[in-house]
DNA sequence: TCGTTTCGGAACATAATGTTCAGTTTCCGA
DNA sequence: TCGGAAACTGAACATTATGTTCCGAAACGA
């Protein structure tokens, strides 16, 4: 458990290219952007850049692995806060009201121009949450549905409606979109778990 | 409703281009496909390809509007033919048989290789033959959800559901797996019709 | 058969990718 | 504070793909 002191280099590097990443996804989207533009905008040496990432996909996954962990980081707390069979998928409320936080970037990218790649890794990313939250409420009591279809179909789900909604004018409210998502999934589960 | 003849050079060489993108995507995967490769599988030329199709995306999405329609047709002959609250969602059926069937190239378009642009092109057209059929079921009785977001939770789930299987071994058979679905949807749609 | 359409294939301009390397700056900890 | 280690720079370079243009040849269909 040491606390690996990590080069400061690095850590404005890394930090600057996140940043140019996601202030040029609200400028032009994910699929029109070169790697090029990236470093100029962050102003780092072109050499730099492939000394830490891949490609500008892989600058897009270390972004939004932060995310993940820091989503997960909050569906921890709800639940060890909060009632069982009540809160289930309370986690949602926090994805929804932070997608509105942020809703300029986020629009920016769930939108059609930042394009497939972009949607690919959210997706993932929620049916993992989506996943942890089966399984704790699960059981394993001898369903016949296995787990990992249920958390497809329910994350799947949220991924959609998502979409749905931060690509229309986000004019419903965070309330109302959560309770709608709730009210599709959790007969789902139920169903599933008989 | 003129019958428009069209050219049958034209025709081939369409004809020639979607199977050479076919037969390489079960090669090597959409994302890793140039241009060149599917010119030369399919012996035209360069200025030819550029002549019908924009890019490789633009050939594939022209493919996959082919699927669409054929799944349409499948479903509205299945409409036809069945009762009405017990068939609902009877087009499920066909789409996982169909993707059993033609199972080889089924895989190579869903799995890792070929990437985000296929899959999200086949998730749009899932959204479409859901909306169509809570269309069907859903008869406007001043329900809270909106149409939309009931069709992009379940077409969202549809498709997860769908790439799990696929990307899995898919060694459950068709019928489970399209049972599976419609025990997870049709509580979903039950719910949000109340 | 004749006029029209499409195809072929090469050439070309443009643009992005990813690697290399020598020289410089910055960092960290002893 | 100093010295070695590590990270950054910037430019050059090979490679690869893209999309357009042109004209002669071939195939079409009426």
């Amino acid at each position: 458990m040491k606390a690996r002191a990590v080069d400061r280099r690095i850590q404005r590097t890394r930090q600057l290219l996140h940043g140019s990443l996601m202030a040029l996804i609200q400028e032009k989207g994910f699929e029109a952007l070169s790697v090029q533009d990236i470093i100029d905008q962050a102003n780092v040496g072109r050499a730099t850049f492939y000394a830490h990432f891949d490609s500008k996909e892989d600058l897009l996954a270390s972004g939004i692995e932060n995310l993940r962990a820091s989503l997960k980081e909050r569906q921890r707390q709800a639940r060890s806060a909060g009632g069982s069979d009540e809160r289930l998928f309370a986690f949602s409320r926090e994805l929804f009201t932070h997608a509105n936080e942020h809703r300029t970037i986020f629009r920016a990218m769930v939108g059609k121009r930042s394009g497939a790649v972009v949607q690919q890794l959210l997706q993932k990313m929620l049916v993992d949450l989506v996943r942890e939250e089966v399984r704790g409420t699960w059981a394993e009591k001898e369903n016949e549905t296995p787990i990992e279809a249920v958390s497809q179909f329910i994350g799947g789900g949220l991924f959609g409606l998502l979409m749905w909604w931060g690509n229309g004018k986000m004019r419903m409210a965070v309330d109302d979109v959560d309770l709608m998502f709730r009210r599709l999934a959790i007969p789902s589960l139920k169903a599933a778990a008989r």
